[in-house]
RNA sequence: GCCUGGGUGGCGGAAUAGGUAGACGCAAGGGACUUAAAAUCCCUUGGGGCGCGUCCCCGUGCGGGUUCGAUUCCCGCCCCAGGCACCA
């Protein structure tokens, strides 16, 4: 026995010290020094290389707040699993960041600091920077990017003058929504329910000159895209696109109107049900509404109906209980089809933004025009029978909307509803009374934002050419950095008369001015990927070489909250810069995961509400408020957010606990698309874990030293050394598999776990044949599958073990096939199908034989009894099944 | 209302070709080491029962079904979370 083991452990750790390892896992030095190591040798700096297959792995760079939160930890420590894994495994990895640095909160923080955004935001982004640092992230930081620098955005203005060239961009006055506090237009994806998706302030409706971008040209191609080629995609976010976009097919049908030259025309999805139509509705703020109430006495009426209406927010107008109101305009329009005359109304459930702002309606066969018809007591007219039952206008209590077959249909009578649709549809077409139409709930994207720290449109009016693009060799607009925010924190860029004026790009007058609008920060966020490629390029928005070679982004990683907003643009960016000929792809994200969010119960005290962590003071089996010593109330597990004050620092982690143990505490508390719940029993699991990791290099650390770890064939193994051999193997693929095919973090943590327990439990192990050897590879397989996971205990053992650095580099272990078999296997015995014996059989053992040992064994014969065997289900290696 | 997920011990979570439910960790309990404590190491731990066993019964939200066998597949419900919502 060597006299290490003879010893004990204290023996070993003066060992240890002797050659250089620390007694203790002291993360702090550790994690500096590795740091400092992958920084000088530029280790994680990526270069194209074509004779190598690339990986793109990214995670959703984040806006520089102030500094990193849990969130970030999480969504950064997965994606540096996965970066390091792909390196291990011999892909060319990009794995770059950068910050989404223009937007409001920087103004705000300004006004508030009396600061500037820039200042703020630059100071912030070296702030989070050295904490990002300091997490081991593998990033290229040589590729790091900022979206408010002129460098950056330059490009973006570039594009956004390329696209306005080929009519991809435009400007209307429109009705937008407008959030008060925030002092800008909203986009309609930014409207949560009536309310400011950052603010929570009710939004309203303004009519304002915009830019828009012509995302409603592509619904069509993102929606089928979404469908046949997302399947790296979670299936939740493909779905929650194809809502979005809301893609409808239908028809249009021309209503003509009673004894005037109008026409209304509408769009529905249901022309199997035109017959069925007695009355028509048109949205409050449809053109037409004035128009068809004049000279039919109701003008007064109407107009006050419409005012009334439009003061109704929309807040109120979404909500499910909204009672439906509408007004008979006095005019009537006549049925294409039934040629039934119709009264014209207007109601509040009809909106402008959809369709045609005027609706058809079917009572019978429509909920809502049911309801509304009730009300006001109008006709109805069954169309479409369910099959073996006969509706009754008189008796219905709500509209039948599944299928049936037509009836009161002139000459489609008889024919099924689907079939209708196509026959009706035909018709109308033929006879120039409407036509197949597809509606898209999805709207032009505008852009524009009354803000300053934002991308500059690119834009002058001039008095006498109007809106002219800037002259691409004036690229950049460079937004004044000078500049100071106005009191209630509106923008200075309409006041900056130096930065205003400016001669026009197409005639040369002098006082042309710029276009004060900044571009909504999502523009930004578009492309970014793309630009990482080639981030110092200056000749164009990214070198063509570079992006051909990483392009698309094998892996993204963020937050599931920018399922529609942030992956929809980003999707519809790419197919611009696809029709411009600038890129070969369509889709940028080949595969995506969302992370769950990071949670941690509340804590409330009944006088100062909301508690931060550290305000609660433990007492015993309770807990309570810091400042006034009631008991606090413990709610529920919630996402963290500042406003619940349900947070955990995570400079204060890294401080007290260093970088590898929060990020293995992130990725085994649960799967990554899963929530995780935050538990400080959690975080010293984890410091214990690694802990012991480090206990068990240093105790076996004189056994392995000078032996080569073991790779040759399991059959000259025999003993521990053997059963070792095998769990190593074992452990390898379960890893392997486990992050490769589903990323579950969590099992490969505790497969890893399983054999560090093994190897605790194989005393004696190196006294057997090739045993050192056996001992040394599996310590050795701990490190090089912690590697991604822990990488700067990692690297300290992998240099204790005695290899060279840097362990990020190295090959990922292979697992052998011949140490994963085994000699016996457990067979499981049931007696109609409940567990009642358990057989150790020789692994090559035939199924016969299996079988005769299965009934012999006593267990199995005293549930058999004297009962028929009826028979003897057999799953080799696995189990035996007896039915009597 | 519609569309996604999800419901498994005291807790986080395992079990992805239908085949030993509860891996791994946390918490709890017991033991070893120590003058003592911390740390560490080892053991026990779904519930119930008794003849304490290689024992029996129950058990993966609820009710049915398919199957030799169901946490896993099918049908019908309940609950929780997220998304969409008067979109014609």
């Amino acid at each position: 026995m060597p006299f290490a083991v003879l010893c004990g452990t204290r023996e070993h750790f003066s060992n240890a010290r002797r050659a250089g390892m620390n007694e203790h896992y002291e993360p702090k030095a550790i994690e500096a020094r590795w740091q400092k190591y992958w920084e000088e040798n530029r280790l994680f700096t990526a270069r194209e290389d074509p004779s190598r297959e690339k990986y793109y792995l990214l995670e959703m760079f984040p806006y520089p707040s102030g500094k990193i939160h849990m969130g970030h930890v999480r969504n950064y420590t997965i994606g540096d699993v996965v970066a390091r894994y792909k390196t291990m495994r011999g892909f060319n990895v990009l794995h770059p960041m950068g910050w989404d640095a223009f937007g409001m909160p920087a103004e705000n923080a300004a006004i508030a600091n009396n600061s500037h955004p820039a200042r703020w935001t630059y100071d912030n982004i070296d702030y989070m920077r050295d904490q990002l640092k300091s997490m081991g992230f593998s990033y290229d930081w040589e590729r790091e990017l900022a979206t408010c620098r002129p460098e950056y955005y330059r490009w973006e203005q570039w594009l956004f003058l390329k696209m306005y060239e080929k009519g991809m961009v435009y400007r209307k006055k429109s009705d937008v929504n407008w959030c008060d506090a925030c002092q800008t237009v909203l986009a309609n994806e930014q409207v949560e329910a009536g309310l400011c998706w950052r603010c929570g302030t009710e939004v309203r409706l303004k009519k304002l000159e915009q830019w828009f971008f012509r995302i409603s040209d592509y619904a069509d191609d993102l929606l089928e895209y979404s469908d046949r080629l997302l399947p790296g995609w979670p299936e939740k976010v493909v779905t929650m696109q194809k809502n979005w976009i809301g893609k409808s097919v239908g028809a249009r049908i021309l209503f003509p109107v009673e004894n005037r030259d109008i026409t209304i025309e509408v769009f529905t999805t249901r022309q199997d049900t035109v017959y069925g139509a007695t009355f028509m509705v048109l949205a409050p703020e449809h053109p037409l509404v004035p128009e068809l109430a004049r000279g039919t006495g109701r003008e007064a009426e109407a107009a006050r109906f419409v005012e009334r209406m439009a003061k109704q927010d929309k807040a109120r107008r979404m909500a499910e209980d909204f009672e439906k109101e509408g007004l008979f305009l006095g005019a009537y329009c006549t049925n294409p089809m039934s040629g039934r005359r119709m009264p014209v109304y207007t109601a509040n459930f009809a909106l402008m933004e959809y369709g045609t702002g005027a609706v058809m309606s079917v009572p019978t066969h429509d909920q809502r025009d049911f309801e509304f018809a009730k009300k006001y007591g109008l006709d109805l007219v069954v169309v479409i029978q369910p099959p073996g039952e006969s509706l009754d206008p008189a008796t219905m209590t709500e509209a039948y909307t599944d299928d049936g077959v037509l009836v009161n249909s002139g000459p489609f009578d008889g024919m099924g509803n689907r079939d209708a649709m196509e026959a009706i549809a035909d018709k109308l077409e033929a006879e120039g009374l409407g036509g197949r139409s597809v509606q898209y709930r999805l709207r032009d994207w505008g852009i524009s934002r009354q803000r300053y720290w934002g991308t500059p449109i690119p834009m002058v009016h001039c008095p006498d050419c109007g809106v002219v693009p800037v002259r691409e060799e004036d690229l950049p607009v460079v937004l004044p950095e000078d500049a100071d925010l106005l009191p209630g924190g509106k923008s200075p860029l309409p006041v900056l008369e130096d930065w205003l004026k400016v001669p026009c790009p197409s005639c040369g007058r002098e006082d042309a001015r710029r276009e004060t609008d900044t571009m909504d920060t999502f523009v930004e966020s578009s492309w970014y990927f793309e630009r990482y490629c080639s981030p110092r390029y200056d000749q164009g928005m990214f070198d063509q070489k570079a992006v051909d070679y990483w392009m698309p982004v094998d892996q993204y990683i963020g937050g599931v909250e920018h399922a529609i907003l942030h992956l929809l643009y980003s999707r519809y960016f790419t197919r611009v810069l696809h029709d411009l000929g600038m890129v070969k792809f369509k889709e940028p994200f080949t595969r995506l995961l969302t992370q769950g969010m990071v949670c941690k119960e509340t804590t409330k005290c009944p006088e100062h509400g909301f508690l931060f962590p550290d305000e609660v003071q433990v007492k015993g089996e309770d807990r309570v408020c810091a400042r006034c010593g009631a008991p606090v109330v413990v709610g529920r597990m919630e996402k963290m957010s500042k406003s619940k004050k349900n947070v955990v620092d995570p400079g204060n982690l890294l401080k007290e606990y260093g970088a590898d143990i929060v990020r293995l505490f992130c990725l085994f508390a649960s799967p990554p698309e899963r929530d995780l719940e935050w538990s400080e029993a959690g975080v010293e699991g984890a410091a214990r874990f690694l802990n012991r990791v480090w206990r068990m290099v240093a105790k076996h650390r004189e056994d392995v030293s000078g032996a080569k770890p073991y790779d040759g064939p399991a059959d000259e193994l025999s003993g521990a050394a053997r059963d070792l051999f095998r769990k190593v193997h074992d452990t390898i693929r379960r890893v392997t598999t486990d992050i490769e095919d589903r990323f579950h973090f969590n099992t490969a943590v505790s497969a890893v776990m399983e054999l560090v327990n093994e190897i605790y439990g194989s005393g004696g192990v190196e006294n057997e044949e090739h045993g050192r050897e056996v001992l040394a590879k599996a310590l050795q397989t701990v490190v090089l599958l912690l590697a991604p996971i822990v990488p700067h205990l990692s690297e300290e053992l992998w240099e204790v073990l005695g290899n060279e650095p840097s362990v990020a580099k190295a090959p990922w272990p292979q697992w052998r096939e011949d140490a994963l078999a085994t000699s016996t296997v457990l067979v499981v015995v049931q007696v109609n199908g409940k567990l009642r014996s358990r057989l150790n059989v020789a692994a090559d053992a035939d199924q016969e034989s299996v079988k005769q040992m299965a009934l012999a064994d006593p267990q199995v014969r005293k549930f058999v009894g004297d009962k028929p065997v009826k028979k003897v289900i057999c799953v080799p290696g696995k189990l035996v099944n007896v039915v009597v």
